[in-house]
DNA sequence: TACACCAGGTGTACGTTGTACACGGTTCTA
DNA sequence: TAGAACCGTGTACAACGTACACCTGGTGTA
């Protein structure tokens, strides 16, 4: 259990030793990594096994096991890779620069939708994510908040694209699973949207017609230029308040 | 696959056909339903399984399936059940009601934090989430804003909810695997944090070591104060730029 | 040079999951 | 009263992560 936690943080921090004696390995930790993240990009995160990261190595599922403790070690793995990817650091302004910094989170989930349908319960932070999430933390850092300010302005920007990004993966997956496009679902659902009357459901019903639906506004761009806005009306202020967190969770 | 698809939408927005032959039914869909709902609170997504539903229920496995078709249309019929117990509609001006909309969500959310967690790909709109984003919308049709725009401002105070509430639902499930608080968790970790020197994360070490995350803001309310101040930025602006979306997905 | 050691990879097996299928018992309808 | 419709059970299977025992091949030390 102790030793569970800290084993996964030497395995992410600390680079691994390689081995000196023994046959010369075929596989290795980074080409497991790599491998895994392969498959989940082509084929979706359920398609994400040990037998089939193994499968595409050319090697048996308990090879792995010799250079990953566990699959959910790599999937820490696999997310701090991806963070690895792209280690650019925001520059410019504020609003700039905390514009990047979504930009560059939405473009690496929009390349690996898989990394938001991960269980991410005390996923272990990975050095990669760190960086870049200090990176984002230096951006607001010249404007004279607190550091609970700073912290909370962070988490508001990477928590607004997480969620976009999360119905964005769920819709990837689901066209994968079921083959029909969003569109395509919605409008062919005659069963569904027979229950949709006016007296139910007047809005939707209202807006339907009224074309709401059919070019939807983008949600990314949208929802970024408004709580952008909002963080501008709060840096702004003369008066902040401040409210702290008071139940536990 | 395509009555598999009808047929779920039968299940949620009609009521189930009772049956008039046959032995007196012990289960219903609605117990079944029921007792599902209690497993997730009490124990977590994860232990929501058929056989330990059935188990509460003081039956077998396979006797749920006389009243759901399977576990994916149990789940739905979970999520719409919980969108059912708190029905109120939002009042009051814009601002007032979509925060009166998110406090309700939030709150449902606290008290069933499993209905973040499942896959929410493709999930069956079922008949009183419906009605619930039905209000939403009508709280910010009166404002004058396009079609388009309206269903933007409301997708994106929901989506911040869902966002907010996922982390929520993550710790709460990772404290119950783990048996460890979130706060006994990071400070527990040397391991971890002698990675985090100032010359690897300047920042971070600098907001420890303010104590910026020793107290943090609320997530919730911080996140709701500065989307709602965007919003109202957007609706009082006297133009607004549209941005379609214009990828796929 | 001999050999002990150790790491890489394989094959087998187990417990858990959702659920297909066949069966036996129960109650209303014709 | 015969039969149809329905309820719940028991058994079984495929897929999953992975523990374990096992060979094999290369290197450091004697």
């Amino acid at each position: 259990m102790k030793s569970d936690r800290d084993r996964s943080i030497r395995l992410l921090w600390e680079p691994p030793a390689e081995a000196t004696r023994g046959p010369k390995a075929a596989l290795s930790q980074a080409r497991v990594v790599e491998a895994a993240i392969k498959v989940a990009d082509a084929e979706g995160v359920d398609a994400l096994t040990m037998r089939r990261v193994a499968e595409t190595l050319g090697n048996t599922a308990m090879s792995l096991y010799r250079h990953v403790p566990g699959k959910s070690e790599l999937l820490d793995l696999m997310v701090d890779a991806v963070w690895a990817e792209t280690e650019h650091t925001p520059k410019g302004p504020w609003r700039a620069g905390l514009e990047f910094f979504a930009r560059q989170m939405w473009a690496m989930y929009r390349a690996h939708p898989w990394m938001l349908q991960l269980t991410t319960s005390r996923r272990m932070p990975g050095p990669h994510a760190m960086t870049r999430q200090d990176a984002a933390y230096a951006v607001v850092s010249e404007l004279g908040l607190a550091s609970e300010e700073i912290v909370a302005v962070v988490t508001a920007v990477a928590q607004f694209v997480d969620g976009v990004g999360r119905t964005m993966a769920d819709r990837v997956q689901a066209e994968r699973e079921t083959g029909v496009s969003e569109e395509d679902w919605w409008n062919g659902r005659e069963a569904l949207w027979q229950h949709f009357t006016p007296d139910r459901l007047p809005m939707m019903t209202h807006l339907w017609n009224s074309g709401g639906f059919e070019r939807p506004l983008d949600e990314f761009e949208f929802g970024l230029a408004r709580l952008l806005d909002g963080l501008a009306v709060f840096i702004e202020a003369e008066e902040r308040p401040l409210v702290r967190r008071e139940t536990c969770l």
